[in-house]
DNA sequence: TATTGTTATACTCTATAACTATA
DNA sequence: TATAGTTATAGAGTATAACAATA
């Protein structure tokens, strides 16, 4: 995180810069779509801090918490809940069974598509991941209440379902 | 005839509602991370097909009402109230130029800075984009009322502010 | 002929290092 | 030496086309 305004020199001061440090985007304070962006770039950032000790992308996470409550889902689903497309989904998967977390199964009678199902280190994983990330989630949202808290979720999910 | 993106023209409309198959999600009902970032892309990407009729990026839009609410302005600091890299700042600024929407004037004592200010036709551009993105804000959250809108605009200022 | 998974590819966005010209 | 702006570059993230195996 920079600092906002590392020089304060007379010269700054002099020729009519705007004082309030972050004044800057006033003209910009009624647009939803800007303060969503910059909620969610804040909500995300600190999600993404706190994988990064586990080495996960919040993709990744999400991806380990629709396979484990869809155990044996097909690719070209878990691609249309992530909303990514299935290039994509091929690389994430790989990771995924490279660190042991989830394994592809030729289990269906149609033999091009796989099962996919987290191992048990995976299950393991997610359990304490749930844990991480609803952590994350109440502290990139300290500064509101329960309640509140439990109104922007209604009132995002109302916007996007 | 499924969700396939086939065209990229400023015109897309998004007919393409999440089917009934949004159900393998419902693990991460609770998780407010998730739920803004849905909200923020669907909001983000009907902003995006507005103003591409404009064949303007939303950072674009930022940019110019930046520009317009600070005349004068350096490029360090449109950078910073961006939450960009200053090389980002140079591409974008770079559009805008070309495009004839603002133009850089060697006009400071510190000779190595410019004053960044918008053209005529920026100005009036600005004027038209204000109705086109609040329209957009509005079609995205058609789902909410006007109280429930101006809730989550105070709730998600709330959140990164 | 259509679909699943895959490879290859490209385009955007973002981040960093290094250069220039001023200070 | 430090800063404003720039260039070059590299890494993610995301999108499409095309292929092989299967339906």
């Amino acid at each position: 995180m920079a600092s906002k305004r590392s020089s304060n020199t007379a010269v700054d001061l002099e020729f009519a810069e705007p004082q309030a440090d972050n004044a800057l985007d006033s003209a910009l304070d009624g647009f939803i779509g800007y303060a969503m962006r910059h909620a969610q770039i804040k909500v995300f950032q600190h999600l993404v801090n706190k994988l990064g000790t586990y080495d996960l992308r919040p993709a990744q996470f999400t991806a380990l918490a629709i396979i484990g409550d869809n155990p044996g889902l097909m690719q070209v689903d878990l691609a249309r809940t992530l909303a990514i497309e299935p290039p994509q989904a091929v690389t994430l998967l790989n990771k995924l069974e490279t660190r042991g977390l989830a394994v592809r199964v030729r289990c269906k009678p149609d033999k091009r598509s796989y099962g996919i199902f987290l191992t048990k280190a995976g299950e393991a994983l997610l359990e304490q991941l749930k844990d991480v990330v609803l952590q994350s989630d109440l502290e990139a949202t300290a500064t509101l209440t329960e309640d509140e808290r439990q109104q922007l979720l209604a009132l995002l999910q109302k916007v996007y379902r």
